[in-house]
Order: C-alpha cells, then structure tokens, then sequence
DNA sequence: CAACTTTTGGCAACCGCTTGCCGCACCATT
DNA sequence: AATGGTGCGGCAAGCGGTTGCCAAAAGTTG
C-alpha cells in the first residue's frame, strides 16, 4: 500500500497534484468542492488520491477554513450512566454527521468547565453542556462568543435540551397518591444541580396541592455510595415513599434498606430517575421517573449543528423540551395497613 | 474581557507579539519553551497573553508541529458498561497528561476500525484500540505508522494490557468444584473476540485437567437481551454452574432463569466476568471474575505515551498483564442434593 | 464570425504557529 | 585590547490546506 511519498511522510495533496498533473488548489477543490472543477479532471484526481492513499489533514484544514469539525462534550462525571447515555446519544449523532466528539470531564467543578471552554475554544467548533455547573453568567459570555447548547440547564443565554422532569414528578406523585401515600419524601442530589432544584419545586408544589406530607432530606452526592446515609435520612422522616433525585442514588438506598430490613415496597416505595442502565435489574427492579436521554443528546447535536450552519443560524429552536414517563416497577407498592 | 483584537477575530500569536514589542518567534518560544527567552522578556509576553486572553490554536500549534495532543480511542460499543470503565481510565490519564480523548464506536465492525485508523492518522497522535476486531496483520500494518496500544488484544505487533482472564477462570473453576459442580458449560461471547477463545481454551483446558464434565453455547452478543437465549440454551445442556463470557450477559441469564423458575444459586450458579456496574447490586449480586478494567485504561495510556516520548520510545513495556481475582457474590452456590 | 459568457484550472496569499539559522550584545578569558 | 563564548531575539521558510482573483479555453448567441 502506498502510503508515504518520496520525503517518507504521508502523502499530501502537493503529491496528489503532482502525480495528477494539477495544481494543488484543483486537487483541493476536487476533493472538498466536486462541481467546481471538471469532471474528467475530479476522476482522475479521486484515483491518484486514493492509490495514494492520500487523507486531508483535518489539522490544516482546519487552520484556513477556522473549522474543527469537532465538538466538545462536557460532563460533569463520566463515571455517571446517566452521562453514559448522553455521551452514545451526541456520539452517534455527531458522528453521522461527520463530527469528531471530544470527551471532557469536569469533575463537578465550574471553575474547569469555564476553564475547558476557555482552553478549546479553538479546538472545538461547539460545545454541548450537559448539567452545566456554570452560573448564567457565565454561559451568557460563553455563549456570546461561541457556539453553545446545554443540557438539562435552562438559561436565556443558550439553546437547551431539558428533560422533563416537573412532568415525571406529577407523575410519581400520582402514582404514589394512589398507591394510598400521604407522607412522601423528597431525597435531594447536589445543591449546585439546576434539575434538583428543579425537581424540588416542582415536588413541593405538588405535594402542598394534593394535602401531602413532605419531607426533604439531602444533598447528597449522586451516587450509590450515598445511597446508605440518603436511606437511613429518608427513613428517619417518616416517610412511606421516597422520590430520590436519581437512580444511582435510589439503587444504593435500595441496598441500605434491605440491609437494615426495611422492606421495599412494603414498609418504604422508591421512585428513582432518569431509567439509567441497571435500573431494570437491581432488586428490586426501581420504578423511575425514565429520561430519553440518549435521545437528549442526539437533539443536543442537532440544535447545535444547526447553530453551526449559517443555513439554519438563528431560525433554529432554542428550547427542546423531552417528554418524560414514569416507568412502574417493583419498588413501589400501596402503603402497608401498618405502617 | 479582551477576547478580539483589531480584526475582531481571537488574538493570535501576532497580537501578543506586537503588544509585547516583540517578534513572534518570541512569543512562541516563551510559551512553549520558556527557557529560550530570557526572564523579563517572558514575564511581559505572558502578561501580554494573559491580557488578550490568548489562546494558542492547537490546530496551527499540530500543522508545524506534526502533533496533535490528542490520542484516539476506539471502542467496540460505547453502550456496554466494560467499554464506560475503559473510557473513564484513559480519559483521567490522558486528561492528567494533557491529552484530549478522541472517542469512536467502532461498532464492533473490523472494517469501520480500520477505516478509523486510517482517517484519523492525522488527526490523532496515537491510538488506543479495546477489544480490538482486527487481523494480527491489519494491526501490524497499522502499528508500522502509527502508535498503537491494544487492550484486551494480544498481538506481538503492539503493546498490549491484557487483563488475566485465564487465571481468573482458573480462580472460577476452583471455586465452582469446591461447590461440589461438576457439570458446568461455558457460555461463549462473540466468535471475533480475542478474549472469548482465550476464556475458552483456558475453560476446556483446566475443567479436562480437573475431570469436569463441559458443555459450551453460544456465540452470544454480549448484551443483556442475549440473556435469555443463552440461559435457555445453558439450562439445557444440564450444567449446574455457567461461566459466562461477561456481565451483560451473565445479568440477562439472571432475570432470564428467574422468569422461567430456575433458582440462582441453588439450581443454578452463574460466574461472569468483569464485574461491571450492576453486578454487585443485581439480583442475585452476581459472583464475577473482577477486572481492574479502569486500571487497564490507564495503563494502556500510559504505555502510549511512552511510545510517543522519544525518551522512552523502544524501552517502554511491549505487555502489562492485569491481575484479576474472583469476587464471589450470590450467584453461586453449592451443588445443591437433587439435581 | 465577432462578441460575450461560462467553465475550468493555476497562481499566490494566507491561516497561526514552530524552528533552524543568523547576528548582535554582553561577558569572561588570555 | 583582542578573542571566544553564550544568551537572547529576529528573520523567514515552512506545515498542508483553502480561496479570491485571474486568464485561458470552451461554449453561446445574434
């Protein structure tokens, strides 16, 4: 296979040209701009590139045309499944269309998302957020001067994908009505998370319409390590029924309750979120409030590659909203006679 | 916040210079080589920088310099859970290193793999390939211009971190026969994986050496949904213990073998491998070959890194072999009297 | 057939940064 | 004072593409 030329480098498009007998701006046009140039000439160029084994170099590309043709993804935790499922949604996407996903993690920290935002701003010709820890602020300047969209982080300043989550706690709360709960305890993630807040509100709103009982415990980190303080807090208050900020942080409750003996459904209900990988078969198998997160992402993409193409520049949605539905299994049940 | 120059675009390296009162050549050097200017020539041009709010492109920085600070990831299937562990590995080491991550799904298809490597030898400065589905010859082929680290992928042609699988079948058999198991089958993973011949020749070499009765299925496709298939296909053979090629599928046969009323442990014990997220909070928690897979990640990294550092070039380690041990959780047993 | 358009390819100037080479200044030797 | 280092900064040639502008060639039209 011929892979390098005379220097013993990869082959450029100054070889290509050579052995085409044509100018480097034809081989270039022939490749990245096919009508401008004859079709005769584009043929044989297209042989010469490919015995060559000639690859643009996205590199330079990139230097004269000002784009990467990569994006940026920023999560907090890559160790979440929460992010796992966002990382395959824009990963397929953006590869569809061409795009190369760069991977940061910020480890929960504000200061490293602004900073990474900083730092790539020419290695990246957008950026997805996804639970941005950044203050509005912060995203408006981001945003002003680059191509932006967040996840699960409604602002003014950039186009969004949020998940409905308000939607999902009506109707767990439903739910848990109706399973004769009147003592319902809300168990917080991070406090600098906008979906908790979120959540919360939406939670305690609720609850004060339907006559309930509300408690709130937390935050805790969203992880199942926390789940063992998160249950014992939850258990303490009383309550018959949890929604808990998320199901990494519900399945390690789970664990906890059923180490200390506290049945699940029957002395306590557990209503996690997001539907996450495992949510399916732990045990028992969680009733969660479930995100098509997978999908939020590939949304995520598309609204920022239509940010990236003048075409759709500014005609573009700014707001995706993600329909939510809770997902029954067995660990909710009707309130025990006893308790 | 100064973040355009005159022309209204980000500060090059040009405007840094011209503020500075110095050539650009300077600015390079004091930042990229700081011992080459002198002190207070480099104190101005960096607060100059600073000022302006300079960014360096890493684009421009790759053309000159034939590097790109990135290195490429390629994985299977961005969806299985061992591939998350793998991917949060390099990303921390590659990120500690000052790296970026290129993350591709390669579909577990070998031509798309190749087709990666090939398309991106530009845009990346090494590649780190998990569970590769390569020929040994496409991978010697692609060694021979590129660096290259394979994971869970022997070949003598690049370095590779393997993770010990064989011993942990041994550690799997042992601890089976001291259950008093002697039927025991090996449900196979996919017929392209490397691992899975070797888990196997390991399976039938040790049970022949031990007198076990063996039987095999599959293949399977790692996932969870191939569970069911599987366990049907395991329960017939008449075993009393699986060794199961991974955890996804392993977690399917459990949920699987409860649907149709076979018990786990007591009729059936089920050993997986990897001991990914779930396993430990599945139902039964699974008994599973742990792997440092994590760990795997960054050795893998840092082997590529020294392949690319001159320095280390050639004396660097050809083979990281990673020890595994069998974490025995629920889903094993003893034999139990009447089957 | 002249005048005019359109197509097609080449020239050359970048894009932003790196780096080999050169030369000036300054200091230490002899 | 002449000589030789050494430290430090500038010049300019790339790295591999893209693209505006121009001119030659080919096609159209009355």
């Amino acid at each position: 296979m011929a892979e390098t030329n005379a220097r013993g480098s990869a082959p450029t498009i100054r070889d290509v040209a050579a052995l085409a007998g044509v100018a480097t701006s034809t081989v270039s046009r022939a490749l990245s701009n096919p009508d401008r140039v004859n079709r005769a000439t584009r043929e044989r160029i297209e042989k010469v590139a490919a015995e060559l084994n000639y690859v643009p170099s996205s590199q330079a590309r990139g230097l004269s045309s000002g784009r990467t043709n990569a994006i940026a993804l920023l999560v907090p935790d890559v160790t979440n499944p929460f992010y796992f499922d966002i990382i395959r949604g824009t990963q397929n996407q953006l590869k569809a269309a061409g795009y190369t996903q760069l991977l940061v993690d910020t480890e929960e920290s504000a200061e490293m998302e602004a900073d990474t935002l900083q730092k790539m701003q020419r290695t990246a010709d957008g950026f997805i957020l996804a639970a941005s820890r950044l203050t509005d602020a912060q995203i408006l300047e981001a945003a002003s001067s680059q191509a932006i969209v967040t996840i699960n982080r409604s602002s003014a300043n950039a186009p969004t994908v949020v998940i409905d989550t308000p939607g999902a706690v009506v109707q767990a709360l439903e739910h848990l009505t109706s399973l004769g709960h009147t003592r319902i305890c809300y168990v917080g993630g991070p406090a600098s998370s906008w979906s908790n807040a979120k959540r919360w509100k939406t939670f305690e709103d609720e609850s004060r319409d339907r006559g309930l009982t509300t408690s709130r415990v937390g935050p805790f980190t969203p992880k199942t390590t926390s789940g063992a303080a998160a249950a014992d807090a939850a258990a303490r208050t009383g309550a018959t029924a949890c929604i808990v900020f998320n199901d990494l942080l519900a399945i390690g409750m789970l664990q906890r309750l059923r180490e200390r003996g506290i049945r699940v459904p029957e002395d306590m209900s557990i209503v996690g979120c997001d539907d996450i990988f495992g949510a399916d078969f732990c045990n028992p198998p969680l009733t969660t409030m479930a995100s098509p997160i997978e999908q939020a992402g590939r949304v995520a993409v598309s609204m920022l590659l239509a940010q990236l193409d003048p075409l759709h520049a500014g005609s573009s949605r700014r707001l995706a909203v993600m329909p939510t539905h809770l997902t029954v299994r067995g660990s909710t049940g009707p309130v025990s006679p006893t308790s």
